[in-house]
DNA sequence: TGAGATTTCCTATATTGTGGGAATATGGAG
DNA sequence: CTCCATATTCCCACAATATAGGAAATCTCA
């Protein structure tokens, strides 16, 4: 099928996978033949897949409809991600951003070309956790992007970048100055690329090999974020990054010593 | 290697999936050899699943210690499944329950010989949200087998049944009489039988196939919940579990009429 | 610096996944 | 109620793919 550049050995496994990742663009079921169409494998296959996941409790059949959905062990091992991170404990420090600043506060993990926000500020499902949101029109991907590991900063890898608005940024060339610029400033700013009257400041939370784990935002509209203010609120989000990297960084990771 | 009773074609999904069920048990992180060693693969087999799983983004792999974490698609792929069974519309209901009877309250969902709580009443990492709880000895447990579909209400699946305390069902044919008793009466309970000092009162949240989606829980002390106003708790829960019925079956389920 | 453990890569083998196709079940229309 | 179209599930021969052994590279700790 494709020629995939991937020299992995294991194509059961990310069919197995794709199947799942049906579900994130799909409602919230989906039949046997969606999901054969979707992944572009034969019935039999996608079916095959789709039992296998069943019987290890990442999908679930509905006994009348036979239609699949997201299984309990998704949601089980959803959270203990969550918790395993130690996310629970940085709800406070958000907390207290969001009030400091009176906007808006997201913290984001990058998965492959997206943005995840592991906690949204607010419970719109249109903009909580959750929620998928590309790198190249958000704050939050500028920052994931201009603190990755080499090898995963290559903007060609992204594909097409997909306007959103007029604003938003789809030249490959004008993506990496862009980066640099964010690199150089510390923090990365989204003036209404992704959607009109928005405007976000993202900083990164990184580890002690500077690299980026996590993108932490603010996001308010013009009126609030003004030009002039833009220094005070990169501050404030700033030391809420350095908290949480204090707060994020696992006991074990914390004994290794860098220099 | 196993005789394995599966009659499926998928080994390799299977082990995959097994591979990200070590992080159930395991620490926050674990190396290759440790996955190798949980899930009884060779080294290779281990390792290659587990770079299949980071390509896909449901593990993720600590750049300098080579250990192995959830990836950000669990995390992503958990909340869509929270989002699309329609839970967050259900906390309402939870905390006026939690409210009316000054007790804790569980939601949880059932994932092979174990409970998995959805939405736990307390922030306690050790009986919050993600909680995996065996089902013969938990009230959840007991109204998820109680309701099960034809097939999945065999005693003898579960395996040995472990005592947590001196009060614990160990015996099959006790339990079995005990999940009669529990279906007749409507509701189920658990003194002591998980935890000393503990009682707690499920009910099932029922499809219109009679079979049980959900269950929930009240949980508190017995000074509590005494035998007297067990009927009252029982009643009280009921209730909410009849309103949850009707929030999370989804729309496209509830057009389908029954007689 | 050296011993031991761990991660990662490579390759031959046959076990395992694959997809065509047929049988069965389901739901909608007339 | 019956028929038709669509979707789900099962079966089987083929060969593509996953498997495990072993070796090299890398890291850890003393």
């Amino acid at each position: 099928m494709e020629k995939s550049g991937s020299p992995s050995g294991t194509q059961a496994v990310q069919r197995a996978m794709s199947v799942l990742a049906c579900f994130r663009d799909g409602g919230p079921t989906l039949s046997a033949s969606d999901l054969a169409r979707r992944t572009r494998l034969s019935t039999s296959t996608a079916h095959r897949l789709a039992r296998a996941l069943v019987s290890t409790g990442f999908l679930e059949q509905d006994a009348r409809t036979a239609r699949y959905r997201l299984g309990p062990s998704m949601t089980e091992l959803g959270q203990l991600s969550f918790h395993q991170r130690g996310l629970h404990r940085v709800a406070p420090e958000l907390g207290q951003l969001a009030r400091a600043t009176s906007a808006t506060v997201d913290l984001a993990i990058r998965n492959g070309p997206h943005a995840v926000i592991l906690i949204g500020g607010s419970v719109d499902p249109e903009s909580g956790t959750g929620l998928r949101r590309p790198l190249h029109s958000t704050a939050l991907g500028k920052v994931l992007l201009a603190w990755a590991p080499p090898g995963e900063d290559d903007v060609a890898a992204l594909g097409p970048l997909r306007p959103q608005t007029e604003r938003t940024i789809v030249d490959p060339e004008d993506l990496r100055a862009e980066i640099e610029r964010v690199r150089k400033a510390g923090y990365a700013l989204n003036d209404g690329e992704s959607s009109h009257g928005v405007r976000t400041l993202a900083v990164p939370v990184l580890d002690r090999a500077e690299q980026v784990r996590y993108a932490l935002a603010v996001r308010s509209t013009p009126e609030v974020i003004t030009d002039t203010r833009i220094g005070w609120f990169a501050m404030h989000a700033r030391a809420c990054a350095r908290a949480l990297e204090v707060l994020l960084l696992s006991p074990e990771e914390r004994r290794i010593t860098d220099f």
